[in-house]
DNA sequence: AAAGCCCTACCTATCGAGAGATAGCCATGG
DNA sequence: CCATGGCTATCTCTCGATAGGTAGGGCTTT
């Protein structure tokens, strides 16, 4: 991929990551990249292709950081904790899932799947990495929930507070999963 | 107020909740409701003045509710899970909070400091009700979110998975916050 | 009671801005 | 020499917003 089109999806990405689908447009980031808006459009045709590309690397990248970061640290739950942690203190603040699955609705299709896609795998992880599926659910509940209140009252804190809980009481994932993932 | 400001109002929250403040346009309320889309700049100037008044009142609206089952269920965890919980399950699914407040950076200020209320004013009720104050935003944080994921995936028991252990385990409220509610 | 008047609640018509998308031209470099 | 990756120019839509017109109900004044 070219220099060009990586810009044009962080771009992308960090827009929508304040306003959704609905935040940006084509004239927006070929102003941040520093192109024409038919430039943009000659790597991504549609609108509907670049939010789809966007989440599509953005769920690769998550699932990348979380193997690195269970490598440093066995525990499943401080790890989801901190990750999402670390993206609400980020310049960009919100998960550009968080921002769309919430609008899911009234997204093109082929985004609401990538969108769909991004929650299974985070999902998925937590189970195979120990977690019963309530559990799970919860835990991925309770980290996109803080992150959209977080974010609505403007208050940090809130997100500390909602996971507190989580990062103290709970045990720690089955050995079983961290040796699988060192073999 | 007007029948035709509260038809309005309704078709407006309707579409938010699917959509967003960029989910909506003046023309499509206006075919809704069966008027033109100038009757709707009557009523609301703006679509800033529409959008806030359509979270007022939904934030009042709400805190009636949650008052309401207070009365006939004293715990108040059972009560703002089940509440939420009817949200998802209504037509339109989704609380315009959760949507607005996943974008809250990108809404004009008169609508995002309306948002910033209402979780205000869930997070209050929630302590007043007897909650520590980190398992309000907990609660609060797991709810919003659950609709989120739910919504993203849709699939709904993903709502009862992800609150399943709070209405489970947790103890009900102390009596004073009863006691005080009905004197 | 009739005349005059204003306010409410719509309407038609239109504005300029911005959206997504497309057609076709041009420069560079393998 | 032609494919790649930009560009200019322009299309059609839709947006939020405004100007100004009108029907009709209710008030006051004579």
């Amino acid at each position: 991929m070219s220099d060009v089109a990586a810009a044009i999806m962080d771009a992308a990405e960090r827009r929508m990551r304040r306003g959704g689908f609905n935040g940006f447009s084509f004239r927006e980031i070929a102003a941040d990249v520093g192109v024409k808006s038919s430039s943009v459009h000659y790597h991504f045709p549609t609108k509907d292709d670049l939010a789809a590309a966007v989440i599509k690397r953005y769920t690769a990248e998550t699932a990348e950081l979380i193997e690195r970061e269970l490598v440093k640290e066995s525990n499943p739950i401080k790890v989801w904790v901190k990750a999402f942690r670390g993206t609400l203190h980020s310049q960009d603040r919100m998960c550009p899932c968080a921002v769309l699955g919430a609008s899911s609705q009234d997204l093109p299709p082929e985004v609401a799947a990538e969108v769909k896609r991004f929650f299974k795998m985070c999902h998925d992880k937590l189970v195979e990495e120990g977690l019963p599926p309530d559990e799970a659910s919860q835990l991925l509940s309770t980290i996109t929930g803080a992150l959209v209140v977080a974010n609505a009252v403007n208050d940090f804190s809130v997100y500390d507070n909602a996971t507190r809980e989580f990062t103290r009481s709970r045990k720690p994932a089955p050995v079983k999963a961290a040796a699988r993932r060192l073999k």
